[in-house]
DNA sequence: CGTTTCGTTGAAGAGTGTCAAGGCCAGTGG
DNA sequence: CCACTGGCCTTGACACTCTTCAACGAAACG
């Protein structure tokens, strides 16, 4: 079981039970029982170096899969050949669930640095969803949040700036390393200037010129993949287009209510 | 019933069984059992008028909602004030997706012309699903397949120009529009060229422009909001960047499988 | 330690946005 | 029925952001 053959890819046993990751990407609330009950499930994970695909579009879908460990991209590509970076993903993010839609999955799934992945085959977890019903509620949510963050990654590539893409993707980085523990301020990009570039819908070159911008401004040091931020309040000023102390735009009517939080 | 006191919203009795949106909305297969279980879920629908909310950002989410007749749009809007139409809606569509994540809508959904639409109460559709498999299935398959076709929007918003992305957009709204046995080539524009722009991440000139190239172009004939398209191949070749037959840009290595077809 | 990939920076140009003026159309009220 | 009004659409001129092309430097990899 532990030695499988699959060239650069190992499986090994799991234990949602002692794992950290769990709140992140399981129901809460479940008691012994139902834990047990989702080990069976998850059965066993596996691994994927650094730039090989968890999977490809066109794949069968059969499974969902949790992070671990590590950091993936996924992008769809165009019939002419266009990338194009859909979302980067790291520890307690749950991939694959463009592949429900047609029982095939519709992007690419590769990591960008050796990542582990806890296996949630689809056709046990069906099953499972009868017995548990919060395990089948739980992963209508977890769509549910895809889709509203896929919104907020519209609202940025239709209507900002450059500058704004940026500061919001950096931003978002930086909450999600602290979701997960780590510093918030100070951490290392696993993309190239290129990814970022694509999922903001920006070339590389303009990523590299306004990091070096941030850079000169003191709003952060970008010093190749290492990003250390120096100014929150500075880049989400630039966020919400009031840069440079502009003289006060008149917003005329704010809405109050639910604004998307997390841009990217 | 019939007379609900709301200004301009009223509610009727509902008959899925005889609906002929019912494969759109729907999972297909059930028997009359099911179906009868279904009617009880549906029970009742709604107007809502051309210019009025469906639902607001912010509001509880009790509902999905099941377009019978019209036409919406949904949209975001950011901290300050921009507005990102994330989508238009027809007949047959699902709306309210976005309402799990946090049992609260993230979106405006808003009518662009006088809709009717089924309510499907959430706490409702949770239960009947414990019943009808094949329900909770069905709606994890609408929000995956949400989730593609925001895949196949962002690279439209990433990666290509605004003629590709009219283009995209034309030959979209016509294969929906013939998917509801509509013409394909003929057909009213139910939204502003500032809502298609938002959508597509241009400004209202361009996408009037853009228009008038097309026309210029016999590509197809745009009058205001009537549009009849003239040369469905010309789109197409527009949309995979090869409009002018650039001189044959050798594509390294293009991709097999699926490629995202429905691009909006 | 050479080779390749990745990142930075400059100069020039293309593609959209911005601003402004005018036309078209539906709805309203005289 | 017609003039008026306001919203929507079109078109032009110009400005500006971002891309393209190119050269070079830095880091990663075998």
């Amino acid at each position: 079981m532990l030695n499988n053959p699959n060239l650069n890819m190992s499986t090994l046993r799991v234990a949602c039970s002692n794992c950290n990751l769990r709140e992140l990407c399981l129901p809460v609330g479940l008691n012994l029982k139902e834990i047990e009950r989702l080990e069976e499930l998850v059965s066993t994970r596996k691994r994927v170096r650094r730039g090989e695909a968890l999977y490809r579009a066109g794949d069968k879908f059969e499974a969902l899969y949790a992070i671990r460990l590590g950091f993936l991209k996924s992008a769809v590509m165009s019939s002419d050949g266009r990338e194009q970076v859909t979302s980067f993903h790291m520890s307690g993010d749950v991939v694959g669930l463009d592949g429900l839609a047609s029982m095939v999955y519709s992007s690419d799934l590769i990591a960008l640095e050796d990542t582990e992945v806890c296996i949630l085959h689809y056709d046990r977890l069906e099953e499972a969803s009868q017995q548990i019903p919060a395990l089948g509620t739980h992963f209508q949510r977890l769509l549910s949040r895809e889709i509203v963050r896929q919104n907020g990654v519209m609202l940025l590539l239709g209507s900002m700036h450059a500058e704004e893409r940026l500061a919001a993707f950096i931003l978002n980085l930086s909450q999600r390393f602290e979701q997960r523990g780590y510093s918030r301020s100070e951490f290392v990009l696993r993309m190239t200037r290129a990814e970022i570039g694509s999922y903001l819908g920006l070339k590389l070159e303009t990523v590299s010129r306004v990091l070096s911008r941030f850079s000169h401004d003191n709003l952060l040091i970008a010093n190749q993949k290492h990003v250390q931020i120096m100014d929150f309040e500075g880049l989400r000023n630039i966020v919400s287009g009031q840069a440079f102390a502009q003289p006060h735009k008149t917003i005329p009517l704010k809405k109050a209510a639910t604004s998307i939080k997390d841009l990217v």
